[in-house]
RNA sequence: GCCCCCAUCGUCUAGUGGACUAGGACAGCGGCCUUUCAAGCCGUCAACAUGGAUUCGAAUUCCAUUGGGGGCACCA
């Protein structure tokens, strides 16, 4: 009998959720969703130094845009909780002080100013770098006597001096380490609140946490949670590490080196699906060619087995495409919908709000294989909804019209034009069509000139339909505009 | 410095001893289509880090080397 599985997406509330943290809550999600079990979020708040406000509230809209829908968490509760650390301290404390009474842990008196001393010591010799355990044999009475001394204390685990241990990794494998290189690490700070080690730890098999998925950069300190379960007499999870994304450099992702956030991408106009399916395929694939995927596919092909172990670089010119191809297999309505807000935010300020939504749904499909992010749709199509063009003469000029013609043929266009009835995309084909020919220039040129005249473009959805869309009057404005332009010259 | 991990086209990846003259995708390049731009289609460029070992046979196993990354906080 298998037990259910819980896995949780535990991050700390010190800055913008970005791209390294959110693939780890992916594969927590699709871990759970595969199987069936739980997801369950918990905030990590247990550095007051580096908490930041609006940290939690950011995280958690990101999750949900990409829709990483938690279990038990902020938000919907459970039956675990709180799923706040800062709000868990007594169990930390209760945990480290039994470590203590049982002798797997000791107070430490060190200051901050002596551990620093000792630290900078040990780079100058080259020795390796770690706490020298001068608490660790301390007696009762002399901790009493420091205690009453006022001196602050923290707990360290009293790891073993000698022996080794092998970790085994769902991905890894087997990987091993010796206790000689692991030092007596904090578990508990002096101001009360319990490090990550032992944070995890306890908070892990209180909330039956049976995977644990985290970043690659764990593996290392993954030794220290094993001692401290082992101490507890507690089962220890499996630990599932990941790959981790790399950025441009092949350095870790964080803020400082300009990682962007989750949201950004929200709001640059990429869809969530396309982030989504992107992520899911830096550190897994399911074959040798299958890449577009759906949430529900994905999700039922998910496996362990075929997740990478190398770290990964964010390849954005991939992102573009694969935003690309999911705006173009959205159906035009929900396209429509999720681009008005974007047109809203990004058209030019003299375009009147609120703006047209079934102007929008008719412009959509002229737009829809032109644009790789829902933002540029703005710049791409402003002369749609634009009042007045600014034209530039030279744009109706290239190597088989010269300015001459280009006027000529702007003129007749604008007396053919104003005598249709029906200013649908065929008529408008059929008049221009027979009008090139009468005119003795090839419809290209055409084309291009009146292109240049309706959107001040030269490069645009097709004519006819854009013409379409535009209608008769402003198309017949621009055109009288753009004979003004030209005639000047 | 010490410990740990990783190593296939520029990038994401497939590959689990023979079907590999190494497959797909993005990007690049060329072409087709075409009223522009896209999209689409076709083609092309491009990789098993190096050296040993094992084997009849290694991208695939083992060992070194090199390279990259991660960790070594009262941060997570």
């Amino acid at each position: 009998m298998t037990v259910p599985v819980r896995v949780r997406f535990a991050p700390s509330p010190t800055g913008k959720v970005h791209a390294g943290n959110i693939h780890t809550a992916i594969f927590d999600y699709l871990w759970a969703r595969h199987t069936g079990g739980t997801f369950i979020l918990r905030i990590e708040d247990t550095d007051v130094e580096r908490k930041e406000a609006g940290a939690v509230e950011h995280m958690m809209e990101a999750l949900k845009w990409l829709g990483l829908d938690w279990d038990e968490g902020p938000g919907v509760g459970g039956p675990y909780g709180p799923y706040y650390q800062s709000q868990r301290l007594p169990l930390y404390k209760a945990a480290a002080e039994k470590l203590v009474a049982d002798g797997h842990a000791y107070y430490c008196f060190c200051s901050t100013e002596r551990l620093e001393a000792m630290h900078q010591q040990q780079e100058a010799n080259k020795q390796l770098t770690g706490y020298d355990r001068a608490c660790r044999n301390l007696t009762a009475e002399e901790c009493k006597a420091k205690e009453s001394q006022g001196i602050k204390s923290v707990v360290r685990f009293k790891v073993p001096l000698e022996g080794q241990m092998t970790i085994h990794d769902l991905i890894y494998g087997d990987i091993s380490f010796d206790y000689k290189n692991i030092d007596d690490f904090v578990m508990l700070k002096s101001d009360g609140y319990p490090t990550y080690h032992l944070a995890n730890v306890v908070d892990d098999t209180a909330m039956k946490i049976t995977h644990v998925i985290r970043g690659e950069e764990w593996i290392s300190s993954t030794p220290r949670h094993l001692l401290m379960y082992q101490a507890f007499g507690y089962t220890p999870p499996q630990y599932i590490h990941m790959a981790m994304i790399v950025g441009a450099d092949r350095a870790k992702l964080s803020k400082r080196r300009g990682a962007i956030s989750i949201l950004e991408y929200r709001d640059m106009g990429y869809l969530s699906e396309a982030l989504f399916n992107f992520l899911v395929l830096i550190g897994w694939s399911l074959d040798d060619k299958t890449e577009i995927m759906t949430r529900q596919q994905i999700i039922e092909k998910f496996s362990l087995e075929r997740m990478g172990r190398t770290a990964a670089a964010f390849n954005q010119d991939k992102l573009d495409w694969m935003n690309g191809v999911y705006i173009r297999n959205l159906p035009f309505d929900d396209l429509a919908d999720r681009l008005l807000p974007f047109l809203d935010r990004y058209l030019p300020p003299e375009v009147k709000r609120p703006l047209d939504a079934v102007y929008v749904k008719e412009i959509t499909p002229l737009i829809k294989e032109r644009i790789i992010t829902l933002k540029e749709a703005a710049a791409y199509a402003d002369f749609f909804f634009l009042d007045n063009l600014t034209h530039d003469a030279a744009k109706f000029v290239d190597k088989k019209t010269d300015a001459a013609t280009a006027l000529k043929a702007l003129k007749s266009a604008e007396e053919k034009l104003s005598a249709l009835d029906d200013f649908n995309r065929d008529q408008l084909e059929t008049t221009l069509r027979s009008l090139a020919e009468t005119l003795g220039i090839k419809a290209g040129q055409l084309f291009n000139v009146l292109r240049v005249a309706a959107t001040a473009r030269d490069a645009t959805p097709p004519l006819f339909e854009t013409m379409a869309a535009l209608g008769q009057d402003r198309c017949l404005q621009r055109i009288k505009s753009a004979i003004a332009v030209l005639s000047k010259n």
